[in-house]
Formats: C-alpha cells, structure tokens, sequence
RNA sequence: UGGGCCGUCGCCAAGUGGUUAAGGCACCGGGUUUUGAUCCCGGCAUUCGUAGGUUCGAAUCCUACCGGCCCAGCCA
C-alpha cells in the first residue's frame, strides 16, 4: 500500500476502531451485525449497511452476525426471512452466526424482571393516550404515571400476569424508570415490554408479551458479545438508552453504538412504507421490478453485488445528510460491466437495409472478438448477408449538425464489415422510410478504405439470421430528483420509466445466452437475459444502463 | 421554545495545529480508436457555512451567529 493509498476507504468509523485497537478495548476483537427487521425488502440503503457491517469485520479479521430483529409479530414474516437471507449471500457476504432476537426472549425476560427488582422498571396501566398526554412535548417536560412508585413485588405481579396473558392487549406496559422531564424523549420512561397476543413465527404461542425495540436491541448486541453497533442516524438520540439498559444488566458484552448516514440516492425512494405502496398500488410490477431500488429489483435489472460494493466503497461513510448522484451508481455498474461483458450486436428498432451490389444468395461468415480489450474472451462467428438490419436513428434523411452516422449518398461503416454507401431511400404510401439501398465497397473488409475517412459506424444484423427479441429499456422510476419530497408519488413518476422494444433484432448467440447473462449490446448499452422470463424460444433483455454518451449530451 | 447531530469544489469525500486542501463522480479541453464506448493526457477549491478570537502558523482550537437534518409509536 503506498502513502497515497493508505487513506483511501478512511472514514470515521475505522478511525475510531483503529484507536480501539491501539488502546486494546475489546481486546482488539471486533464484531460487528446487521439487524434487519424482517418485515419488509432490502434495498440499496440496506446495502450500504450490510457492506458496511460485513466490510468492517472482513476488514480487521472480525465477525458479522446477520440477526433478524424479530420482535414485532405483527409485521414480519417468514418470506421476508428467506429474501433476506438470499439477498445477503447474492452479495456475496457470510454471516458468522445467524440470529433471532426471539432466540433471547427467555434471557430478556429475566433481564426485564431484573430491572423490576432493582426497581428501575414499572408496571404502567395508562391508556396509550394517557401515556401521549403524560410524555409531554419536545419543548415541555413530561410528567410522571400515576402508576410509576408501585412497589416491586406489584410490578412482578403485574408482568407474570402480562405474560401469562391475563390481559388485553394495551391494559398494561412494562416501562423503564427514568426521567420524565429528560430533554430526550427517549428517556422519559420508555416502554420495554407490551401486550401482543399474536402468535410469532419462531416462538409460536408461547408470548403474550413482546420486548421493545431499545430494550431488545442493546441486549441483543450485548449477549452476541457485539463490539461494534453500527446504526444510522436516526437512532442517535436512543445511544443514552442503549447504554442505560446496557449498564444497568449483567451482561456479557459492552458494546458501544455508532450512527453513520443513511442512503439517499438521487431519483430513487429508499422508504419501506413508501417501497410498498409501489407494490401494492402496481405502480412497478412486483419487489423485484428492474426499476425497483430493493436488492431483487437491482439484481433483475442487471447489477452485479461487484458493482454495488463498489459503489459503497466510493460514496463512503460519513454523519452528513447527503444525496448520491444516480452518475456514481451508473459508473460502477459501466466500469463492471466494460471489463467483464462480452459484446454482442442487437437493433433495437430496426431498418431494413439492402447491399444491392451484393447478389441475392451472398452468404459470408465473419468473425468478430468477443471484447476489444480482452483476447481471452475468443471470437464468435458472425453471418454476413444482402439484407441487414441496422438501427432506424443510424439513418437521417436531413442530419443534425456533427452526425456520423448514414446519410443519403454518405458512407458508414457496417461494424466489422464493409464500408456501404446509402443509393436510395424506399418509401411507403405514408412517406415513411421502409428500406435503405446501399452499394458496398469490397476493398473495406478488414481495412480502412482508400482515400477518404468513414468515422461514422453502425451495428448490424443479417435478416436472414436476426432472432426476434423484446428488449426493455429502463429509465429512473421517478424524474425528480428527491421524489420523497414529491406531494404524492404519482405525479413524481416517470411516465417512461420502462419502454418495450418489441421488434428488436438480435444475433443468434444472445437467444441461446443464459439467463442472467450480462452482455454490451455494442453502441447501445448494457444489458442483461431476463432472469425470469428469458428463453432461446422468446429473447428477453434488459438493459442496465446506457453506454456513456458524449454525443447524445449535447 | 427542549434534546441530539451535521456543514470542506456542482455531487460524494480525505483531512485530527505546519500538506502546493487527497481521491472519486460530474464537467471542460486534447490524443488513440472499425463501439460518438473503453483507454490515455491535461484542466477543475489561495480556500474549508459566516464573523470574530487564540497562535509564529487554523479546515483543524475557542466564541458567537447562520443554515440543514432527526426526535413527542404500546414500530424498528
């Protein structure tokens, strides 16, 4: 590692870790999880926790637990469990230990009537509203619960009874004894245990009563003995709490929390509830959407977990409110793809253009590399006949100014081919162009022709050979940059979003493409074989992202 | 009006009292090129939210002010 290098990746979070590992806390260990609720899909936010999270531990020879916070049975589901699960392994990421915070319901249990005894944790038999009215304002001190001075042996009464499910849900709520007028909300008297009668995927019936975010997060880092807690911002205000609960225990662990920044990416929505309501409402068609910003969606679309790694290494890691620029999701996804796809031909809106000094049967196979820049990628035969396609916009009748593509009587470059000068434009009734006539030059094969410069060149496929293919063109979801702040989303959203080419043309190699493939369709773009739809029998691709474009910029 | 946090180039972001204020993205040139791609070369903050102060010396320390974000679920 050279000087220069010694700071790239630094950030605050590994400062302070390097500083633990000088001063010897924690013995130098480092242990690290990711906490997702599952009660919902991962996006690309979530990515930057889990790179965070995982890279940390990587980085110092530490280890990750992946811990699903499941302590809210009314909202999470086993099918959010498995699409975690999978979500975190596609990226390419191990978790030492797998873990529920309902595998330590019993020890919170014992943990809540330990804080009882030490009579720092109450029975509180206020209503909901009672409790809003009592906490006060953020500007105003809250005052205390008529309930809060019952005695210990009461509390422990009350508690068996709520577990015991003697009560309804809300008749009761076990509350940590702090201080109502604390300037953090967080600390007057925050809830730790509540009534839910609703039976848990991994506990089954056995509760009536379920552990609080505060209470049960802490402890859970604490007993999985995790040496660093890293979390975003919003939870910030909830590190006092984090760490009274922590002191007050016997625990195993002294684990501290640090809150770096959220995601927010330019263009995109990044909100469970609002991700949802794109579901529900089909706004997109499904999690897995290539439009969508969850894992599945990004997947389906054509990242590959290098890029998004990438990604996350490059935007960094910081306590500012920041916004990513869309351009730096779509380099990492280009720089990826530029070294690792091979490229094929395909025309998305094709014209038919006839060699007409060319005779009817003309049959020539070229072969054409497989990447400029990569040998070892090998070659690919490639059919040469009279009639190819090649795109309808490589053609103008009246060009714009700098255009280096067909024009009438002008000469362009068939990709690995001869050089064809445009003779005539066939139109139909309507005045539309149907057919382009072109005469070649049989000394360009392989060579630059003689006595003048073609710049302009084009992709190509024969006819006779051109597979069908629908091709998906994606485009941000929305076209406002932040649209969280939009009034509502549908007036945020691109009505372009997706366009479907239906009578693309691509060579035959890319039907018989695996699903999943990632492929340079050369001079338009990266694409990507469907995962679920794509078949040799009907061609289904998606394009990743546009190749950067200097020309169409101006 | 309470509490917590943040402000370094258009967007990210290093920087922890002495550096010519890293790097990436974007942008602007120029070169190579049978992808208007890739690649290569060059340019891009006398200035660190503002104003004072401490110091031989400040983005880094102090003070005040300005701007932004988060918090009043029996959600996480």
């Amino acid at each position: 590692m050279t000087e220069q290098d010694s700071n790239v990746g630094a950030n605050f979070i590994r400062n302070l870790i390097d500083a633990d590992q000088q001063s010897g806390k924690h013995e130098g260990r480092v242990a690290t999880r990711f906490p997702p609720e599952p009660n919902g899909y991962l996006h690309i936010g979530h990515v930057k926790s889990i790179c965070l999270n995982f890279g940390t531990a990587q980085r110092y020879n530490g280890t990750c637990n992946l811990r699903f916070d499941d302590t809210n049975p009314a909202k999470e589901s086993e099918e959010y469990v498995n699409a975690i699960k999978d979500d975190v392994q596609w990226l390419g990421f191990e978790w030492d230990a797998l873990c529920h915070a309902s595998d330590y319901f019993d020890k919170l249990y014992d943990y809540a009537v330990d804080l009882i005894k030490q009579g720092k944790a109450y029975v509180d038999s206020s209503t909901p509203e009672q409790m809003r009215e009592m906490r006060g304002t953020l500007t105003e001190p809250g005052t205390e619960s008529p309930y809060r001075n019952r005695t210990v042996e009461e509390n422990l009464e009350l508690f068996e009874g709520m577990k015991r499910g003697d009560f309804d849900e809300g008749a009761h709520i076990l509350r940590a004894k702090i201080d109502m007028t604390s300037g953090n909300i967080n600390l007057r008297d925050p809830g730790l245990y509540r009534i839910l009668k609703v039976p848990h995927v991994r506990t089954g019936e056995t509760w009536k009563i379920y552990p609080m975010y505060d209470f049960t997060h802490s402890l859970s880092d604490a007993l999985e003995n995790i040496t660093h807690s890293l979390c975003t911002l919003e939870f910030e205000d909830h590190r006092p709490l984090y760490n009274w609960v922590i002191e007050q225990l016997d625990t195993p662990g002294n684990p501290q929390q640090i809150e770096f920044a959220p995601l927010n990416l330019e263009y995109t929505l990044l909100s469970k509830r609002r991700l949802i309501q794109l579901v529900t409402n089909k706004v997109v068609d499904g999690w897995d959407d290539p439009r969508m910003p969850t894992i599945l969606g990004l997947r389906r679309r054509g990242y590959t977990p290098a890029a998004l790694k990438d990604f996350c290494e490059r935007i960094g890691i910081t306590k500012n409110d920041s916004v990513i620029d869309m351009a730096v999701l779509e380099t990492c996804i280009r720089d990826d793809l530029n070294t690792n796809a091979e490229r094929r031909l395909a025309v998305l809106d094709p014209i038919k253009l006839v060699i007409t000094s060319l005779p009817e049967d003309h049959a020539q196979t070229l072969t054409f590399q497989n990447h400029p820049q990569n040998e070892a990628a090998g070659t690919r035969p490639y059919e040469f006949t009279r009639e190819v396609f090649i795109e309808r916009e490589d053609f103008a009748e009246v060009p714009p100014p700098k255009y280096q593509r067909l024009v009438p009587g002008g000469e362009v470059r068939l990709r690995g081919c001869y050089v064809v000068k445009c003779t005539d434009i066939i139109k139909n009734d309507a005045g539309e162009i149907v057919e382009l006539h072109c005469t070649h030059d049989p000394d360009t094969l392989g060579k630059k022709p003689e006595g003048r410069k073609v710049k302009g060149v084009v992709h190509w496929v024969s006819a006779k050979h051109a597979v069908p293919a629908t091709v998906r063109l994606y485009d941000t979801l929305f076209n406002v940059t932040n649209p969280a702040a939009a009034e509502s989303f549908e007036d945020a959203l691109n009505p372009d979003s997706v366009t479907v080419m239906n009578n693309a043309v691509v060579e035959p190699a890319l039907a018989k493409a695996e699903a999943e493939t990632r492929f340079q369709f050369e001079r338009t773009g990266y694409f990507v074989a469907d995962r679920i739809e794509h078949s040799e029998a009907t061609p289904v691709f998606n394009r990743v992202v546009t190749l950067r474009d200097v020309w169409a910029k101006k």
